[in-house]
DNA sequence: TGGGATTTGTTCGTATGTATT
DNA sequence: GAATACATACGAACAAATCCC
């Protein structure tokens, strides 16, 4: 286990390290939110991980208490889950599950479409053709880095969209989408879909909400059925070592 | 040692509490939050209501700490709104927002009909057309019950696709959908909608699912708009005093 | 605009619940 | 199956920020 259980001599430079950290715009907790989310969406906490409060304020240099905030909001978000006086898992949806929240997203998305589509602006197209290519650049050498971008079309367009609740939305759905496909993935299984955001862009500019929607719900299909029955087990690493990765907070 | 903390008369009721609601299933931050959003939604919390977190813990007979992971999750719900070292408060969303939230809600219940009407069972429709009755019933006597129920019937509906996710998003609009009436909407808005609700379901009971889905948007295009004038303030009660009711944690 | 009262952000101790050997 | 280690639930205390007159 990783416990380096020390004693207590490190309180002089965590009370440096609080002060240090109460000058940032965001809390603690926020930090720590951010911070885990970003490692569940990116694989790098594999679902059914458990995350004890005082290992991941450990590794955040944060108490349990802070901890436990962020926890609250990802599992009201649905990225984990908690039963009460157990550690907190990132979520491992089942299959059904995993089916019932692509159904959500579908529905949601068409939603984007019908709510853009009427005000779409020339500058929408070249940022998303624009981020298609950073999709393509990263597919090469970054899979972390793809499977996030992968999502942040989707995002991308709720945010244009400026219906705040929509974005949050669309945001847990593509959350839980990485997650699902962490879990049932294959691997690589992102790489077909940047084609496909280049054609939905295409019947988007011609103003064809109809083909838009139909070729939005073919992609979140074909998202959805790539992953299917490779369930292998993710590589185990210690939570210290994953999580030392996204201390330095680079929410850009 | 222990601590001394004779020095507060109620020690020994706060610990009898406190025992009892360890044996019940959920935690005390559980009971707060049902108890809150409860309030929030029968509009006994009215929007833009401040609520620090050492008053509310003090009417729940809890410390801070439980109450802030209430108060996040509320947040998290789109409920409550708090900054960084600011007092959190009942959300006070602009009419911009209100009619964002009201088109999301409008896509979520059209994705409902769509799940449920393919497997829609005759169980289903008894016990609609019995949570309507009640409605008619609470119509008579109490205005809060009348608001809950009248929310509780669209997550009626929601609860029949068993889609846990759809669920949850439909929950959270129609309590958004609450405190947006208790904004904008006049006085006894809700008390034609019982009859709104009955049309919808003789259309389910056919199976109309194209006539449904135009009923279900023209009652919740309806529902929106009933809603838009008056803006008068609510009546001003002490904190406490409204919390009072809201203890002894019904939640049938 | 200044300063005291209020309120939040955070840490840590204790109690209690869960898992494991 | 009991003892022990581990983890969470909750409360109290203190510094820093905000509020309000």
């Amino acid at each position: 286990m990783i416990r380096g259980k020390t004693d207590r001599s490190e309180t002089a430079s965590q009370q440096g390290l609080k002060a240090k950290r109460a000058n940032r715009a965001g809390n603690l907790a926020d930090h720590v939110y951010t911070s885990l989310r970003r490692a569940i969406i990116e694989q790098a906490l594999a679902p059914g991980t458990k995350l004890p409060e005082d290992s991941v304020g450990t590794s955040f240099g944060v108490s349990r208490t802070v901890v436990r905030s962020a926890i609250v909001r990802l599992v009201a978000e649905g990225l984990m889950v908690q039963q009460p006086n157990m550690r907190a898992t990132v979520a491992s949806p089942s299959l059904e599950e995993a089916r019932a929240i692509f159904r959500v997203r579908r529905g949601l998305e068409r939603m984007v479409l019908e709510e853009l589509m009427p005000r779409l602006e020339r500058s929408h197209l070249t940022r998303l053709r624009a981020h298609v290519a950073s999709e393509e650049q990263a597919k090469r050498h970054s899979e972390p880095e793809t499977i996030r971008l992968s999502g942040e079309f989707h995002l991308l367009l709720a945010q244009f969209t400026g219906n705040e609740l929509l974005i949050r939305y669309v945001s847990e759905v593509v959350s839980r989408g990485s997650l699902i496909l962490a879990l049932y993935g294959r691997p690589h299984s992102s790489e077909c879909a940047v084609n496909e955001h280049l054609t939905l862009i295409d019947a988007m500019e011609k103003g064809d909400l109809a083909e838009a929607v139909r070729l939005m719900d073919e992609h979140l299909v074909a998202v959805a059925t790539r992953g299917l029955l490779d369930t292998d087990v993710k590589r185990e690493r210690s939570l210290q070592d994953i999580l030392s990765a996204y201390r330095p907070a680079g929410e850009g």
